[in-house]
RNA sequence: GCGAGGAUGGCGGAACUGGCAGACGCGCUGGAUUUAGGAUCCAGUGGAGCAAUCCGUGGGGGUUCGAGUCCCCCUCCUCGCACCA
């Protein structure tokens, strides 16, 4: 601590020879940089006594472009959190780590023959330098990567956890499949039918995958969301993302054959209304149902559906398309025989695979019945179904003995009705599916699963994780859906160290989102061997309290990661049942065209340049000051020469030309005091409220103030505006406190000032006078002045008392410290 | 189509429970200083008008002494979801 202090002071004598008193951003950023690596400045402590505050990041993809200027968005504004929040007293932590496994590193291996690991490793060194060169407070000590195996071990162990408990299985199912990226795709990974990533297209096809049952989370992921304080239209995303809809399955015998369709709906009132029924093209009972004269017919169709990709099924077709199957089904409510339907606007993925149609109250039923000729009737009162379908509630018709109930009622009486006939039963439907949690790829966490010759599985006991990922010398995936992995014979035949079996890996490997589930317990404890986190360290730091992140995440990562940490809590690794307590979303920030940066576009900005030109404080101010940090905001490089100017003003306040100190002893006018101790409350709400661009321009207000009463700032405001500033600036903050105050210790642990409420009030203040809702003049009253008092002294005024003479005052408004309005009827 | 958010000077954006619209910054104009400046400082800057004054928060209506803010209708933009039975 001594010597760094003794040796600090002899570069900045350099510094000020050389620069004469100027800002040397350069000279001061690299300075402070070093100094805090070497102190560990920002280590968080596992003093349980303090009141903590866990505030995190989303972790980075170290991609091979390095940080963009989006990155330090929400960088910056935890990170003014962060000194804010240790300024408050609290045992802060603040971690940074990696988001290592996954395609791109995989993608620049097969196209340079590089391996992933290395590019990796490169990638983040050079994240690293990028994020320090920003002066972020982040704990180093506690880095994590997803891709060392001392982290992946914990990785495989959760998956271990999850197995047990019957939550990971494997399945055949019909997966989503991209040929150019040569693995399957989770759901969520799929947008408009193509890659999430790369925008390529996806089909559907079978494949034997590892599935996780998030579905048996469905409930809770639901229910649990009410009470975190995370943006309302994300949770809404989750909500729809999980869809819960409730209803009934209802049974529909088959005409003429020894089968029952089994139909989901959320609309049982409406079943004497049902009158067809629709299959999918891909339903299991399709065979049986459809008889030998449509059967060629069907089969086509069945064949046209099952080529038509994802993106063309939901988004091209509008026109409806179907072919009768030529059997009937026997509505159960009327006993009536209704024609069965083949229609691919029914999705086997959801609910049974086939609906009884109501086309008088659905409108994509009534699309169809008109395209068809299929009939329609009303069963619930109040539209006209032959126009369109009637979705309102209303009396019931045509129904038996529903008729006259009212929609809800209705519903629980015809559920009612189904169970005591058998015929029946309530139920509950998601939207949301198991996730498919199997990749045929190299660079990600390889599963601890053994198979055994007899087509069994076992698993790798705790002891032997990490199940090392080995290297190898080609990536690529082999086009057949088996992993590259597969193709490392002495690393998939092993012996099973339970049975002493010869046995297989598996060689697919998780998705990307695996480490990023359980990233933020791993922070809390990082280098625990024993534990993935243990428990009284766990105990004290979670949840975390504040987490900013992209909104692209909304329901692939942050529904997992919940997802992970409720079974984590079942196991009783964790105590909370919610990870994130308060999310925010940082809005994107835009090319200076207004367009999204893109390298294709040409309006990338490079954060490396603009450190160098302007600095990293100017830099970190800058971002923050563009507006509110939600918001979708145009990068304006000009924008920079404002907070830098701030900088230079806030410097030369504080030294002078000749680059000694200019902090003076005199006292501090009361117009300083006012400016400070104003600006200080506004920026500490500023801060709690994440509202940092009024924070600074509180600040520049003050240092207006305060460059009008210099020069030099009085030694009584120069160290409280420097802890101030410290969150927002904190290489400058701390050269200044070092050099013009010649202080020895840094600002990172010191406590925020005081506001001295007395001047936070002022003896005067200005009250506009209105006539008529018009402003005619501004009183300058004491601040305590009275409703009468304040009614005189505007009529007193001259200009006032002229415009009232000419007419009749019917009203007068009076708000002490307001306004002052007189309602005046001219004569 | 459904859901959410938004529209304020030349630009980014301020405005707590309705109470001086345009804080702060960029840009621009003029001036000072300088060999020079993409440096610094001072003054000005919503629009129209010499002026008093008038007009101004996407458009139209309403509530109110008073509306960027509250209510109704409309237009446009952004982001989700998208045959979910």
């Amino acid at each position: 601590m001594r010597r760094a202090t003794a040796d600090r002071g002899i570069e900045v004598t350099t510094s000020t020879e050389s620069k004469q008193g100027m800002y040397d951003h350069q000279a001061i950023e690299a300075r402070w940089q070093a100094r805090w690596k070497s102190e560990k400045a920002f280590a968080a402590k596992d003093d349980f006594t303090l009141p903590k505050y866990y505030v995190l990041d989303m972790f980075p993809y170290p991609s091979g472009a390095g940080l963009h200027v989006g990155h330090p968005l929400s960088y910056t504004a935890t990170d003014i959190v962060a000194r804010y929040k240790r300024k408050r007293g609290f045992n802060v932590l603040h971690p940074m780590g990696w988001d290592a496994f996954g395609l791109p590193a995989e993608q620049y291996a097969l196209e340079h023959g590089i391996h992933p690991a290395l590019t990796t490793r490169r990638n983040i060194e050079n994240f690293r330098r990028q994020l320090q060169a920003l002066g972020f407070s982040y704990d180093w000590d506690r880095e994590v990567n997803t891709t060392d195996p001392g982290y992946y071990r914990w990785t495989q162990w959760i998956f271990l956890q999850l197995y047990e408990r019957g939550l990971a299985y494997q399945a055949e199912v019909p997966v989503n499949w991209c040929p150019a990226l040569g693995t399957v795709l989770a759901n969520e990974e799929v947008v408009d039918g193509r890659s999430e990533r790369g925008g390529h297209p996806v089909i559907r096809r079978p494949m034997k995958q590892w599935m996780l049952r998030i579905t048996a989370y469905a409930d809770r992921l639901l229910s649990d969301l009410d009470d975190l304080e995370w943006p309302e239209h994300l949770k809404d995303q989750q909500r729809n993302w999980i869809g819960r809809s409730t209803g009934a399955e209802i049974d529909f015998a088959v005409d003429g054959r020894d089968v029952v369709l089994r139909v989901f709906t959320t609309r049982p009132d409406t079943l004497f209304g049902a009158t067809y029924m629709v299959i999918a093209p891909e339903h299991p009972e399709a065979a049986t149902i459809v008889t030998d004269a449509q059967r060629p017919a069907c089969d086509a169709y069945r064949d046209q559906a099952a080529l038509k990709s994802d993106l063309e099924r939901t988004q091209l077709v509008k026109e409806k398309t179907g072919v009768f199957t030529g059997r009937h089904a026997i509505n159960p409510a009327t006993g009536e025989r209704i024609p069965i339907w083949m229609a691919d606007y029914v999705m086997l993925g959801y609910g049974t695979g086939a609906i009884m149609a109501v086309p008088g109250h659905d409108e994509r039923d009534h699309e169809f019945a008109r395209a068809f000729g299929l009939p329609i009737r009303e069963v619930v009162a109040g539209g006209d179904v032959e126009q369109e379908a009637y979705t309102g509630d209303g009396p019931l018709v045509n129904s038996g003995f529903l008729d006259g109930l009212a929609v809800p009622a209705a519903k629980a009486r015809m559920i009612e009705w189904l169970e005591q006939q058998g015929k029946g039963v309530a139920a509950v439907h998601t939207k949301l599916r198991d996730w498919l949690f199997s990749r045929q790829r190299y660079w990600g966490e390889p599963f601890p699963i053994l198979h055994h010759d007899d087509g069994s599985v076992s698993t790798v006991p705790e002891s032997e994780l990490p199940v090392r990922l080995p290297d190898v010398e080609r990536y690529e995936p082999s086009g057949t859906g088996e992993s590259p992995l597969a193709l490392v014979e002495d690393w998939v035949s092993t012996v099973d160290p339970v049975s002493g079996e010869r046995v297989r890996r598996e060689t697919h490997t998780m998705p990307q989102w695996a480490g990023s589930c359980w990233y933020y317990l791993r922070f809390i404890d990082p280098h625990d061997d024993e534990h993935l986190v243990a428990p009284e360290k766990e105990r004290y730091w979670m949840p975390v309290d504040l987490y900013i992140g992209g909104a692209e995440h909304a329901v692939l990562h942050l529904l997992y990661a919940r997802f992970w940490h409720k079974v984590l809590h079942d196991v009783g690794v964790v105590s909370c049942s919610e990870p994130f307590r308060k999310l925010v979303n940082q809005g994107m920030i835009l090319g200076e065209d207004g367009e999204k940066m893109s390298k294709s576009r040409g309006n990338v900005i490079n954060p490396d340049e603009v450190v160098q030109r302007f600095g990293a404080d100017a830099f970190r101010l800058y971002e923050m000051f563009m507006g509110p940090l939600t918001a979708t905001k145009p990068w304006q490089t000009n924008g920079l020469k404002g907070t830098h100017g701030f900088l230079k003003r806030v410097h030369r306040l504080f030294v002078d030309e000749q680059g000694t100190s200019a902090v003076h002893d005199g006292e501090p006018g009361d117009d300083a005091l006012r400016a400070f101790h104003g600006c200080l409350d506004k920026v500490g709400g500023d801060i709690e409220r994440l509202s940092f661009n009024t924070a600074i321009a509180a600040m520049m207000e003050c240092i207006n103030v305060l460059v009008k009463e210099g020069p030099g700032i009085p030694r009584a405001l120069a160290r409280p505006f420097l802890v101030m500033l410290e969150p927002f600036a904190p290489h400058l903050a701390e050269e200044l406190h070092a050099t013009a105050l010649g202080a020895s210790e840094s600002l990172a642990w010191t406590s925020w000032p005081e506001v001295d409420a007395r001047w936070l009030v002022s003896e005067t203040v200005k009250v506009p006078v209105q006539i008529n809702g018009k402003v005619r003049t501004v009183l300058d009253v004491p601040a305590d002045i009275g409703q009468a008092e304040l009614e005189r002294a505007a009529r007193d005024d001259a200009g006032v008392a002229t415009l009232l003479a000419q007419g009749d005052v019917a009203k007068v408004v009076v708000v002490p410290g307001r306004i002052v309005n007189f309602v005046v009827r001219p004569r």
